[in-house]
RNA sequence: GGUCCGUUCAUCUAAGGGUUAGGAUUCAAGAUUUUCAUUCUUGCCAUAGGGGUUCGAAUCCCCUACGGACUACCA
């Protein structure tokens, strides 16, 4: 197993939308990659055409380029899968399909060496058999117990004429691996350490259909391993039990020396209850599943982090922690931290349930460490939505006060439209807590005083105001909590000599005019 | 059913034979704040069970239980 220059690839199946555990072995792949100074390549795996969906191979695309993961290799520079076979890359193109031509021949060389066989058992029939064998409470492998009783080249009953006439006139027959018998297959996993499985309870497994002409998932993925020069493996944990399988296909082929190393990566699991992590969990549980809001051909619209208001960075460094830490108390990292920091033999072999949240948590350490400019930029949008028009430099301004209450850009509105509209109405609770018989004529007096204010400045009116109650002998807390409702509508936000001055004198008199229940 | 993988607070996890089993999220209480939020302090909460090995086990071994994945001419 000797690979002068690390090559990871992560090689999708165009099905659907590209999942949140998807994502995390996509950056688990560039962490690797990239600390080693090697290659990320992504490969696309549409071999099954029945399954295939449009739009999901751009929506993988997108996802990964949303977070920040950047594949080196299979991609054009305009951001497409590289498709043209290129004198100068030999390991284009990346998309299986494409890819077609050249998978026959090694299915042929495996039968060529006695690796693997020809078969014509029609669906039904094993599907048939399948059933049998479960009602008798058996199990159905289909290999050397049985294989010569099923119609295929093994079978002696099978005359060479049959066969060849089968194979040239007929479509439906595919070519099946040949298990070997009554063997231990010793195996290794960077994650899980040392594996090992009885080949008695291994299939014979479909390596390529005629019907197609195409290859199943298991002799395209070696293939192109092998042909993309891959040094490592990192995927989900679902591929596990196919592991005995591909080691056998390294050893058929004679690639024994330059097979790649094993991950296995632990499944993403729901929150509450039992199963790993599905579209449905979201749905339920009011969280998202996909890192970008995906609309499927039928029109059934799933939300996505980026819409859910996320940040990339968040999304990542909480996706970088469901399963991997680096051994410290250390939670917020960036890209190129985690790149230097990552490793194989820290990833925790455990399924992770996913906690929403500490997603929220994730988020909200971004949101306070973000420039107020950058956070205007996101929030001018949703503030023209409003009909508000308002300067670059005052939302920025406004931004800075609200960030630290909020956990995404979406909360924004509700936490400060009043920095753009007057209140239209008042919270009811914090007006039974605060509005008093004598609070209207305090808040004509406030108004007075206000009105007179020559420097329209936040702490000069903080003087002033508090001078005044100070003198007037009124409660602090009373006068100041019904000012804000005046102002804001509620009990929330910062300082109200910040909110005053934000939105100027004239503002903050016409709103004391105005005060709650007509007074 | 079979095969394989796994199991430390409710959740994410640290502790690679010797710690009062640590941190984070959630929740609760308190402090700070004119309010909300932030921040800070404190609290609640765990080695699945049983056997070994050892002076000593969360850590190594075995069994049991539980959980998960896979079991297609899908990936």
């Amino acid at each position: 197993m000797s690979h002068s220059k690390v090559r990871v690839r992560f090689a999708p199946s165009p099905t659907g939308p590209l999942h949140m555990g998807g994502v995390r072995t996509a950056l688990f792949n560039y962490l690797f990659a990239r600390q080693h100074g090697g290659d990320f390549i992504i490969r696309i795996e549409d071999t099954d055409s029945q399954r295939f969906v449009p739009g999901a191979e751009q929506y993988i695309i997108d996802s990964l380029k949303w977070c920040g993961i950047a594949p080196n290799e299979g991609l054009t520079s305009d951001g497409k899968v590289a498709e043209t076979i290129d004198a100068n890359n030999p390991h284009a193109p990346y998309r299986q399909s494409q890819r077609k031509a050249i998978y026959r021949q090694y299915a042929e060389q495996l039968v060529n060496v006695g690796y693997a066989y020809y078969a014509f058992d029609s669906a039904e029939e094993l599907d048939g058999l399948r059933k049998q064998a479960e009602e008798q409470k058996e199990n159905f492998t289909y290999n050397y117990a049985i294989r010569e009783k099923l119609r295929n080249s093994l079978n002696p009953a099978i005359s060479q004429e049959e066969m060849a006439q089968r194979l040239k006139e007929t479509n439906n027959w595919v070519v099946r691996f040949k298990i070997p018998e009554n063997r231990e297959v010793k195996m290794h996993d960077l994650i899980r350490g040392d594996i090992s499985v009885h080949t008695h309870t291994l299939d014979d497994k479909v390596l390529w259909k005629k019907a197609d002409d195409l290859p199943t998932y298991h002799l395209a993925n070696i293939v192109d391993d092998h042909l993309m020069q891959i040094s490592h493996v990192i995927r989900g944990e679902e591929w596990l039990p196919s592991l005995p399988l591909h080691y056998l296909l390294y050893e058929a082929f004679g690639w024994q020396d330059s097979q790649p190393h094993f991950a296995h990566l632990s499944l993403l699991l729901k929150p509450d209850g039992k199963g790993k992590l599905s579209k449905r969990d979201g749905d339920r549980l009011g969280f998202p599943v996909f890192p970008l809001q995906w609309t499927s051909p039928e029109g059934e619209v799933s939300r996505g982090y980026r819409e859910d208001g996320y940040f990339a960075e968040a999304f990542v460094n909480m996706l970088a922690l469901l399963g991997w830490n680096p051994g410290t108390e250390q939670e917020i990292f960036s890209l190129e931290e985690l790149t230097r920091l990552f490793s194989l033999d820290r990833v925790i072999k455990s399924g992770a349930k996913f906690n929403p949240d500490k997603a929220k948590w994730f988020n909200q350490q971004y949101m306070k460490t973000k420039p107020d400019s950058a956070l205007a930029t996101l929030y001018q949008p949703i503030l023209r939505q409003h009909d508000i028009n308002a300067s670059d430099d005052y939302v920025a301004r406004v931004c800075g006060f609200i960030k630290e209450r909020a956990t995404f850009i979406n909360d924004f509105w509700d936490l400060s439209s009043y920095f753009f509209v007057a209140p239209t109405s008042y919270d009811e609770k914090a007006m039974q807590k605060y509005w008093k018989p004598e609070t209207p004529e305090q808040m004509q007096k406030l108004h007075s005083l206000l009105a007179g204010a020559q420097l329209f400045e936040k702490e000069h009116l903080e003087n002033l105001v508090h001078q005044w109650i100070t003198d007037s002998n009124y409660n602090m807390g009373a006068v100041m909590n019904a000012f804000r409702l005046c102002i804001v509508g509620a009990s929330k936000g910062p300082s109200m000599f910040e909110i005053i001055t934000l939105i100027g004198k004239e503002e903050t008199l016409k709103r004391l005019q105005a005060s709650p229940k007509g007074e």
